[in-house]
DNA sequence: GGAATAGTTAGGCGTATGGCTAAGCATGTG
DNA sequence: CACATGCTTAGCCATACGCCTAACTATTCC
């Protein structure tokens, strides 16, 4: 088995995006970027409780922030996407190379039955 | 914003995938079938410890199990990991609509300036 | 300057998480 | 039958998480 060394970001990755809340904050940045006031006007919750949920999102690379003024503004850092992408599509790639095999198995015992 | 109601499933894959021992164990299970000790021993873990992450991936979806006699043995679920797939493709759907959005906005504005 | 606005910092609180040891139960095996 | 094997249950502990309120800072606007 492979090792698994440099995986923290996939570590953060995947427990920032366990939050329905922060998975719905992506999904709306998804859409364009947008200022932590605008981002937060959707959930019934204290400010200080939502902005961690931004700082998570943040630290983690999912998404990116600048503040002008007294006004922070952030924006989805879709590569860190990819990350998952990338991770998803090795085990997909796992499995189906595996299900090839068990094909070829069973090929194998049909031919043994003629 | 659509609303997300029934995304439990989705939280409780992202958050098992959070963590490195039960995403190694997804990889591995991957590749075909593996009973409880063969899972756990690439792992320097007491083993109630590391049966509770196999608990975890089991209560998800994420692998089934089967004891026969006094041996467990666990299976990935593939449909469980679609989930997270379709939601991924959901938010690349977003972001790539937006950045259509934003090219015809840039070639308007250059429509104006000629 | 004074008041409204936009975020931030500090600190507290209950629950969930991830690890452990010790003991318990089945199920195979000599 | 006795013993080894494979896993499970019970209970403990420290840390992390998600939420809150209160108070503070920094900007913008009249």
């Amino acid at each position: 088995m492979a090792k698994h060394v440099g995986d923290d970001a996939l570590d953060s990755v995947l427990h920032a995006l366990s939050d329905p809340t922060r998975r719905q904050v992506v999904e709306r940045l998804a859409q364009g970027p947008a200022t932590t006031s605008e981002l937060a006007r959707p959930f019934d919750m204290a400010l200080p409780s939502f902005t961690q949920h931004l700082h998570v999102l943040e630290r983690c690379g999912l998404v990116t922030s600048e503040k002008r003024g007294r006004v922070r503004t952030y924006r989805l850092a879709p590569q860190s996407l990819e990350r998952l992408d990338t991770w998803l599509a090795a085990q997909r790639a796992r499995w189906t190379r595996r299900l090839d095999q068990l094909d070829s198995v069973l090929y194998d015992l049909k031919e043994q039955q003629r």
